[in-house]
This record gives structure tokens, sequence and C-alpha cells, in this order.
DNA sequence: TTATAATTTCAGTAATTCCTGAAAATTAAG
DNA sequence: CTTAATTTTCAGGAATTACTGAAATTATAA
């Protein structure tokens, strides 16, 4: 890996990450490796900087691509494929946000919801029943919440984050002036 | 599996999207079983219910126990251990959310952290000194708040997530009057 | 104590996931 | 078109992770 040391351990911390998070060790590199990088790489000097072979590195970005974070360009006079992170790194939080979303949050959701359909026929089943409705219904808040926090721009969701634990006073507030929120759920 | 059909497609769907996290499937099995069940279950009782080995199944207790997702209790005249989850959705939800801080974004913050130490020595290292930088502003702020956000109760929890999209206008108001967050980041 | 029930550990094997090199497919220049 | 450069696919081997049964350990009852 002829990386600088400075480079290559944030490379190696992120292989590792990915690891724990269902993301291949690679993958996790490749996308490092771009992040940290100012110019657009294409395969082979991804390849040459991890000491991956061309092969692994081709099902990295499209595993990456996938995922939409990464961002492919040619540069003039090069047939070559360059690949980059988005610089913003608030844009590559919601785009992973709504990617697991997609991916994970949805069909959990359609899952319980079904299973929220049946009539149950015995007891554990009342049970289950019970249990599930309070998954879907905590999924259900969180992610729609997390979907409409998105959507704010960024100096408003800085602006949110740094209430924090303040907001409980805020909330008395707000009930006091009655000032409505966006939907009821 | 002598589940019930219901019972049955949320512990496989569970085992399914474990792995996706990088929780070992028969682990996510566990977890959603005890999850829907009314009454705490001995390991047999698992490894009967699941058709896995008893020891793996003692080895899937232990991960979940170091993950503080499940509660172990003696039922009267009884000397073998019984595991249940927690009832409460909002807890469960809480003790993932600060073992996985614990876990993984607490290592990755010092890792940046101790990057940003570094006096970088040519141009490369300059540019991603600066990517890690943004990186670690980031998730030192969305950690930050979501930690001040976990010590609220439920209901002042709900209405926050009721709130919305709404809270942009709403901290448009908070400026007007001068009404100050916990603390500056 | 001793005996027995319950749980954990761990070495070995099974299963899965990862990675590579070779070949096929695609793309674009000549 | 033809050719060469580039990228993708994929079968097979390598590496890792998961799972089991047997043995060891721990805990409790007699």
């Amino acid at each position: 890996m002829n990386l600088t040391p400075l480079a290559q351990s944030f490379v190696l911390h992120f292989g590792e990450m990915g690891s724990r998070w269902g993301i291949n060790r690679t993958v996790g590199q490749i996308y490092a490796l771009l992040f940290v990088s100012e110019k657009p790489l294409n395969a082979d000097e991804i390849a040459e900087a991890l000491a991956f072979s061309r092969s692994n590195v081709s099902m990295g970005l499209k595993e990456l691509d996938s995922w939409r974070l990464v961002r492919l360009q040619h540069l003039p006079g090069d047939r070559r494929e360059y690949f980059s992170a988005p610089e913003d790194v608030w844009a590559i939080f919601r785009t992973l946000a709504d990617e697991r979303r997609k991916r994970e949050i949805d069909p959990t959701l359609s899952m319980l919801r079904d299973a929220l359909l049946v009539t149950p026929t015995n007891a554990p089943d009342v049970y289950a029943q019970k249990r599930m409705a309070d998954m879907h219904e905590l999924i259900d808040l969180v992610t729609n919440w997390l979907h409409d926090v998105q959507k704010l721009d960024e100096h408003t969701l800085r602006q949110l984050m740094k209430l924090g634990a303040a907001a409980k006073k805020f909330l008395e507030l707000k009930e006091k002036l009655g000032f409505g929120g966006s939907h009821e759920r």
C-alpha cells in the first residue's frame, strides 16, 4: 500500500469499520481512499494504492455505485473512468441514510405491516403482534422524522442539533403558543 | 423450527437483517424470538424453537448480553437461566444506540482526532486532513445531538419527532426570541 | 462434601464470503 | 470495420466466519 501513513491509518480504519457494518472490508477501504483523495482516481490507481486485484476494485466500485456513494467522470483525453466521493459530507450522510432506509427499513416495515394484518389464532400470536406493533410504531416514527429532518438545509440542521437537550424546554414553549407540527402521526 | 408462522416470519426476517448489519444471523434470530415471547425462555427452549445447537445458543446469548440487549432472570423452583428482551422498545433503541456509539463511533472519532494532530508534510495530506476534519465535525455533531436527544423522556421525544419538518419555521421563531441552546459546539 | 444439572469453552468441520486470474464483453480510437 | 484499451464477469481457490459435539467448568441440590 503506497499511501502516506496518514491516509493509510484512515483507510485501514474504515476497512475494519466497514466489516462491522456488513460492508466488505475492501469496499470500505476503496471508499475511504476516494474520500481523502483530492483528485478522482481510476480503477488501476486504486488497485495499485490498496494492493487489490483489478477485478476486486471493479466489484467494489460497482457496489459503491449501487449505494450512490461515488461519482463517475471522464478526464479529457483519457478514456478510463475516474471515481470520486462527493465533497459535501452532509450529502454523503443523506445518501447513506436514504439507501439504508430503502434497503433495510422499508422491507422491515413492510414485513411488520403484513404480520399485523393476520388475525391471531392463539395467545402467543396475540402477544407477538402487540410487540410487532410497538416496533413498527417506533421505526415508523423515527424514520419519518429522519426523513423530514433530512430535508432541512445544513444551517437549520446545525441549529436544531445545537439545540440539543434544550429541546424539552423549547417544546413546552411551543405547546403554550399552540404552534402546530407539520403532521400528526 | 416449531414456531407459529407469524413468529417464524419475524424471526427469519431479523436473522437476515442481522447479517446485513454485521450481526450474525443466529444472534438476530435469538433476539427476535425473545422479543416476541411473552414469557422468558431458557437456552434449551431457544435451541429447540430455532433448531440450533445448545452451544450456539449459549454463544448467541453471550453476545446479546455483551450488547446489554437481554435480561437474565431465574424462575422460582427452576435453576435454569431465563432470558427476555426488555418490554420498552424505546429503551431497546437507546441501548442499541449507546452500544454502537461506544463500539464504533468513539473509536472512529478518536482515530480522526489523532490524525488531525499530525502536521501534514505534503499536499495530499493537507487535503486528507481537511476531509477528516469535515468528517469529524459531522460525526461529532450528530452523535452528541443523538446523545442529548436520548436523554429526553418518551413523551418529549415523540413531540420532537412530530414536529418534523416544521422545525425550520420553529427555529426561526427561536432566533427572534433569542432563546439559547443548551451548549455551543 | 458428592452428585447432578446447567452452562461455557473450544477444537474441528461446515458454510459462507471474499478475492483473484483468466476470459468475455464493452467501448472507443484509428 | 478492425484493433486495442478498458471494464466486467465468473469459476475456483483462499480466507474468514459460523456452528457443532464433546469435554470442561460452574452452580446447586441432596
